[in-house]
DNA sequence: GCGACAG
DNA sequence: ATCTTGTCGC
């Protein structure tokens, strides 16, 4: 695929005060409306060709799950597309380590060798599903609002833990699978407070939470989806593990090429 | 000054 | 994210 808002490219040289004016563009021009061009739950792992509603695996939307790992001073990016459960394309991507970590300005540290790991992919995506935040982010330009806008696609991303935000109810130890909670906006963020930026999602939970549980993850919406159908999504690809099948994948291919 | 923060 | 074995619970 192709960027197609290159001068929205990460650049890890700008100052923080450009990659945050930066992101305030972006979150300008993106759209947390639908805009999916499929139904989420086409893109269900055991979406098995029904002979009065489903649709053939051919015609079933290609989800691309992103994920990076780390070696020495470079990054590395897993790019996996999956369409109906099975994967049809692995791509790699590569970008030295130029800055450290700083919460809010992931996308100008691992975005270099996301765009490279997505411009060699051949097929091309219905949807990403990224590792880390979209609109839940205190300009709402999380990595894959960044990363969608910058292909204008349909983004999502999924996070193990919050980074801004408030929960509409307090996230209980054991949450049921399949509990949706809102994730409102706060002061930190540029959102009107009150806005549904999210959801903590829990995608599975043990047998016996009250001895063991898993925590929830934080999905919001990246770009051209809404904050409901980013979950949907989500939920759709899960296959009864925490991560969507798609990050799972692309994790372990990350892990491979590190 | 203190707190708080994806990967 | 990454450094790492066993261990607990399902």
């Amino acid at each position: 695929m192709e960027v197609v808002r290159p001068e929205f490219l990460p650049d890890p040289g700008r100052s923080r005060e450009e990659m945050e004016a930066l992101q305030r563009e972006i979150a300008g021009v993106a759209s947390f409306a639908d805009d999916l061009g499929f139904d989420p739950s086409d893109a269900a792992l055991d979406a098995t060709p029904d002979e009065q509603t489903g649709l053939d695996a051919a015609d079933a939307p290609v989800i691309v799950g992103v994920d990076q790992a780390f070696r020495d001073d470079e990054s590395v990016s897993a790019a996996v597309a999956i369409r109906d459960g099975a994967v049809v394309e692995s791509a790699e991507g590569r970008a030295p380590l130029e800055i450290p970590y700083i919460p809010g300005l992931l996308a100008f540290r691992e975005g270099g060798a996301i765009v490279d790991a997505l411009e060699s992919l051949s097929v091309a995506p219905d949807a990403l599903v990224l590792d880390g935040s979209g609109r839940i982010h205190f300009r709402q330009a999380g990595i894959a609002t960044h990363v969608g806008v910058l292909f204008d696609v349909p983004a999502v991303g999924v996070a193990k833990n919050l980074l801004c935000g408030t929960p509409r109810e307090p996230l209980a130890d054991p949450l049921p699978a399949g509990t949706r909670v809102p994730i409102d906006a706060d002061d930190s963020m540029d959102a009107p407070a009150g806005t549904v930026v999210g959801y903590a999602f829990q995608s599975r939970q043990y047998p016996n939470p009250e001895k063991r549980h898993v925590n929830p993850l934080y999905v919001s919406s990246g770009h051209r989806a809404s904050a409901e159908t980013a979950v949907d999504l989500v939920a759709a690809t899960c296959a009864g593990y925490k991560l969507p099948e798609p990050t799972r994948l692309a994790d372990a291919y990350a892990d491979e090429l590190k």
